[in-house]
DNA sequence: TTGAAAGCGCTAACAC
DNA sequence: GTGTTAGCGCTTTCAA
């Protein structure tokens, strides 16, 4: 079977091209019993515009993309991105538009997925992890004008950069008062230091546990290494000056999480600590030792992302240019 | 920044757009000289010729689409898809195209996104998972002419699908095998029966282990539940009896495997027990208990999936429709 | 309200 | 070898 175009259309219904086009775009300048004829046809065979055609009259394509970054070991560790991505789609598709992923890769030419979509537009808008936003891919989108919509808190030194994260603060804080509330006194969190300065993620947890320390009248510990752990759980000299002994540890990543139950193979300290950190992952509880956690509701960030994106390329008035979204702790 | 037309690049180099179409497409009746010119106009400005208009002139789009399965829990339950995408994006753009991921969400217009992508030819091929080939689907490939590869052995009794899978009977023999190499001498596998009627790839495990079960002389012994572990466990009467205490547990599935280890939380028989199952995961040296695996090659699986479908896009002449990927133990 | 025709950026058949 | 021209399927002036 192959395709109608427009033009089989108008000869069948007797009319214009043109005419069935009013037709398809919805124009008021037609009359109502020709539009009904069109779309009898149309119906009757099963017409269906084609896109490619329409994108190069309308120099559009429908199309929304997403950019993975392959370099980001996060995106395959735990569903994160899935998730976000899940998001996304239903606001894409509710918008008729289709979804365009591709991984940050490197093409023959030398030129990247990531510029070949945005100097070719084959997309109208794009939503790019933050990772993925430096001066390079930063100015190659505004040179071509692509509206994006970056996921992650933006950290490029550029005003307007439109983005949507978590808030890592205030997950922070609600994790590590969790812990207090539960009843631990001498709470630790796992923070590798070229991690933290490197993604701001962390250093806001990192905050939003020290607010919550504080204000608890407790003391912030923070640890670089587990093998930290061994020192605060072997110098017994401290504890007997009266030091509490750690009774709670939160790891700001999965990666760390996973870091400290790899050592822990080794030693065996864990039993004495409740383990907490971000975001839940489907087979959480089938770990050795249970996990707090707090839920982060990724597809409404992805969902967010995309809403922020749609503005953007409709270029409504006054976007809102930066959302964090609020996290609140597991129910299990 | 604008984009150049190939009208614009022509009258720059002061030649027709026709030669600059030649120069592009690498056509051989072109001097030496005049392409030399073309090309470093083209360079000068950056010219990229606009896709879509050539995909409108082409009748393509270079571009591949992939269609996710968002019923399929496995998809979310693991990083399955994730490592096949890497391995068909890997190959997608080798061929200079790009890749177009859907999940086979419905649309407004009841018209799925899978619909909606193969009637308006969005794409030049499809790869889609063998849960999302339905007599529908089919019919709609078909009559589309949509060249297509199914991802995981084709289901519908049709013949010429081409599909990509795993060697599942491989699989499930060598991971058994490997329990026998261990020491093991009694081994269950357990098989859900309404999911074993369902997907051919458990059966095919199945199957794989009564080989080298009765290859080595030994017992089969199929559980349909968790709790058969239990019975299996304490009657001692069975035991005193002569019969071999059970020394290994495959699940033939993931969520067979959390199954078992949600049940164990109630009781527990699973130390004693060598667990085993297909596909590893990254986290699963985490977990209570140490799991055998069969490392399953999913990028491989991908990129054997692309190969396919661009071999049938390209319409090459006999192109292997179906291929078995081999699996191996894992190396820990 | 409708039709005719130009044009979106590119390819390809046909001339020269 | 290169230019001319007619499409690819659709939108959008401009007339009628």
């Amino acid at each position: 079977m192959e395709k109608l175009t427009i033009q089989q259309i108008a000869d069948l219904a007797g009319v214009n091209k043109a005419t069935v086009s009013r037709v398809l775009n919805g124009s008021s300048s037609i009359s109502e019993k020709t539009r009904q004829k069109v779309e009898k046809i149309m119906k009757q065979y099963n017409y269906v515009p084609n896109s490619i055609a329409r994108g190069l009259a309308f120099k559009k394509t429908f199309t929304v993309g997403f950019c993975f970054d392959y370099t980001d070991k996060r995106a395959y560790a735990n569903p994160f991105f899935y998730k976000v991505l899940q998001g996304i789609e239903e606001i894409v598709y509710q918008n008729d538009h289709l979804f365009l992923m591709m991984s940050d890769h490197r093409l023959k030419k030398s030129k990247s997925t990531f510029e070949r979509v945005v100097v070719d537009h084959r997309v109208d808008g794009l939503i790019i992890p933050n990772t993925l936003l430096n001066e390079q891919n930063y100015n190659l989108l505004l040179k071509h004008k692509m509206p994006y919509v970056v996921s992650g808190e933006n950290m490029l030194p550029k005003e307007g950069v439109p983005w949507v994260d978590i808030d890592n603060v205030q997950a922070g804080r609600i994790l590590t008062e969790h812990l207090i509330d539960l009843g631990c006194r001498h709470i630790l969190i796992y923070a590798d230091k070229s991690a933290a300065e490197r993604d701001k993620f962390i250093t806001d947890r990192l905050k939003g546990y020290s607010e919550a320390i504080s204000k608890a009248g407790l003391e912030v510990n923070v640890i670089h290494s587990p093998e930290d752990l061994k020192a605060v759980n072997q110098e017994g000299d401290e504890r007997s000056e009266g030091l509490p002994e750690p009774d709670a540890l939160i790891c700001c990543t999965h990666e760390q999480l996973f870091e400290v139950l790899d050592w822990e193979l080794g030693h065996s300290v864990l039993s004495q600590l409740a383990l907490a950190t971000f975001d839940n992952f489907p087979i959480s509880r089938y770990m050795k030792y249970p996990i707090h956690f707090v839920e982060i509701d990724l597809e409404m960030m992805g969902k967010q992302a995309a809403q922020m994106l749609f503005a953007l390329m409709n270029k409504e008035e006054s976007v809102v240019r930066s959302i964090s979204i609020q996290t609140r702790i597991g129910s299990k």
